[in-house]
DNA sequence: TCATCATATCATTGATTTATGATATGATGA
DNA sequence: TCATCATATCATAAATCAATGATATGATGA
């Protein structure tokens, strides 16, 4: 059985797995893995919504995954530790060899075309 | 601006990661990590309910995560790869600098205490 | 000071996900 | 075959999250 201090512990770990593990915090993250950029060149990079852009970007500074540095009216985002980066390479790396099977894990995301009711 | 491909494979990213950014089934793979275990050694070690195990092993097997292999009326859950282990330590690593980022952001995820109302 | 630009915040709505309890399946030994 | 055990599946209710549009903040240059 986990203990109290193993169940935080836990939590921690998966709430810093769920930084990564929205499309939208994930392509601000790559967007940002080889160089810093404004919130601006964010959204042109992403084609999010300023507001999405903003509000997911301050999920991650939270979270310590970016830090950000204002510079006039610009405020420029970085990675906040190289293994953000880490992470999200080991990631590409396993997702090399179990793609059809994460891409299959429709379990809880079928997005939109769950059956196309031609064949049920 | 990210075109259709890159879209994919960021959203199996993503994917990939939400296998491990759940509470539940993130202390499901860290039980996995040093020994394979059977479905009710797995209750046991987590405290879930039964079919919420089985519900979760069912989608980290679709993913790829982790194998089972059928004994008997016993089915050995273990992990599918090394890296599944190296992430979760590669996190842990990340985690240690910036767990008290993680743990304020609270931006998506105040579980059940809020504000004490107390001090509004 | 004013208009404008870059960014942040907020409430709301819709979508997705999680836990639960009930039940089904399929293997085992009596 | 029957009762039982281990696991899986399913529907549903509750919780959580993401995107949006509107608006606020705060910096800049005219």
């Amino acid at each position: 059985m986990l203990i109290a201090s193993d169940q935080l512990e836990v939590s921690l770990k998966a709430k810093l797995f769920r930084g990564f593990g929205d499309p939208s915090r994930l392509s601000i993250l790559e967007a940002l893995r080889d160089r810093s950029l404004t919130v601006s060149q964010i959204v042109e990079a992403t084609g999010l919504a300023q507001s999405n852009v903003s509000n997911h970007l301050g999920c991650l500074k939270d979270c310590g995954l970016v830090m950000a540095e204002q510079t006039g009216r610009y405020v420029t985002y970085r990675l906040s530790d190289d293994r953000v980066a880490d992470l999200i390479a080991l990631a590409e790396s396993l997702l090399g060899d179990i793609a059809r099977g994460v891409y299959e894990c429709t379990r809880y995301n079928l997005p939109k075309d769950q059956e196309t009711s031609s064949d049920a």
